[in-house]
DNA sequence: TTTT
DNA sequence: TTTT
């Protein structure tokens, strides 16, 4: 009906950029959002919240944002399950998002020069897809249809 | 520094009202959210989306809402973790409702009679507790700090 | 950059229809909007907010929606300008409604009676046009550009 | 009920700090926001949107913004009414901020030296008051009530 | 009356 | 584990 998102953070990581099996671009990341009032501790806590971006969307993020970097994100909440390798079922929850805007700041921070895509596939096996692809390491398209996420 | 949510969805079920040990109350509920647009195989999916409300909402809510009523919910994202009790960390992610509206509605709908608040505690211990309280089925205060989710 | 309004309201009259030059449709309506606080005096204020929704939607609205529903509306705001007929500027604010959510409500309220739309055009020239047609009242297409709100 | 604006765009000016008659802080500045999309003409539109902020983070907004700098904006939409001196009555639209993020930007910008605030009252008689107070220009608490807004 |  |  009504599912509405806005952010404003700071990526934890550089985005991974991966590629549905038809092609489609989707790149992933976390913001650390901080809450505006502290804990009964008086410390500061921070939300670490998972971005889903598609499409040329996920391409310009995966070019122009980089760890460190501020960032408005505007999407819905998605909520989906899946069987993991222990046949338990296993919820996330993320922001789809549907407009990303960079901000300035994070290192090397000259700022906004183009980055080299970081391509996710690092040896660990991502336990959570629902196809497994073992050539996902290396940047070929992976074996799952576009509705489903890949990571 | 800025994380803002709005939904407006149906009560999969009567809230479950509980208290802290200081006595603040808390709710909570799942509100199902159906997604504008339809799937590859024309469905229309939906996102079960966790609501947590505080203090004299919250009493609001276990009052008034209850199984199928529509309800739109403003809040932030909140992404929280705990070792299960097999050592395992859990992330959980809920709308922490600042602002909660009741639509019309729902089953036995004479629109807002007032229901007798559903107490949780049924059987089943509450494994994703902080603190686990076995006197939280008699509607006794639960024995955790106010900063915890009794949930 | 970003601009995000969600409003959950009252309409103060039936929606308006009207349809520019080219065919597109436009309904325009008022959602009275309680504010949650009261002022000094302890009275309730409401918020009179205009809204304004294109295509598709604004025949759903103009079909559905009527004097005293209760909707939800998201958008984004818009600030435009216009000179009047007595040479002066005038700045027109208005929320553009890209998702609305017909709720509960109103008068006759058989729930969602399909209802006739009411085109706008009264007698009372609209002195906000920024191109005057004489022929808005007999439901003939206006003779504005597209980009143009004819109200 | 529900009434929830998230802005982010640039200040036009640096904004305006003043004082109510019992001392309560009020700065106002204009966010232009640029659109998403081009319109017909290829160009990209601005809205130019209203900002009205009170108490400490009024004059932390003073202190801290100013002309060209990015920011990210929480709040409602506002809209009042008073007579003008012409016996017309006049709409004002505005967003009430309950949320002001200092993002980068702007010229000068040794980001985030604090700046010297800028009260207004250059002579220009503020028409819109609903209590016109002469000496608002010499920095001395205005005439009014804490509910009305002092331009 | 507008910002980059 | 889900609502209409």
């Amino acid at each position: 009906m009504l599912n509405r998102v806005v952010l404003l953070g700071r990526l934890t990581k550089d985005p991974e950029l991966r590629y549905t099996q038809n092609g489609t671009a989707v790149a992933t990341f976390t913001l650390a959002v901080d809450r505006r009032v502290t804990n009964q501790q008086g410390e500061r806590e921070t939300d670490f919240i998972p971005i889903v971006v598609w499409s040329k969307q996920a391409e310009l993020c995966a070019q122009y944002l980089g760890k460190g970097r501020q960032a408005a994100v505007e999407g819905r909440i998605q909520v989906r399950n899946y069987e993991n390798n222990e046949g338990r079922r296993v919820y996330v929850t993320e922001v789809v998002a549907e407009n990303v805007q960079f901000l300035g700041g994070g290192e090397g921070s000259g700022d906004f020069e183009q980055r080299t895509p970081v391509f996710s596939g690092d040896g660990k096996p991502s336990r959570n897809f629902q196809n497994d692809n073992p050539f996902a390491d290396d940047q070929r398209p992976i074996d799952i249809s576009d509705d489903d996420l890949p990571f």
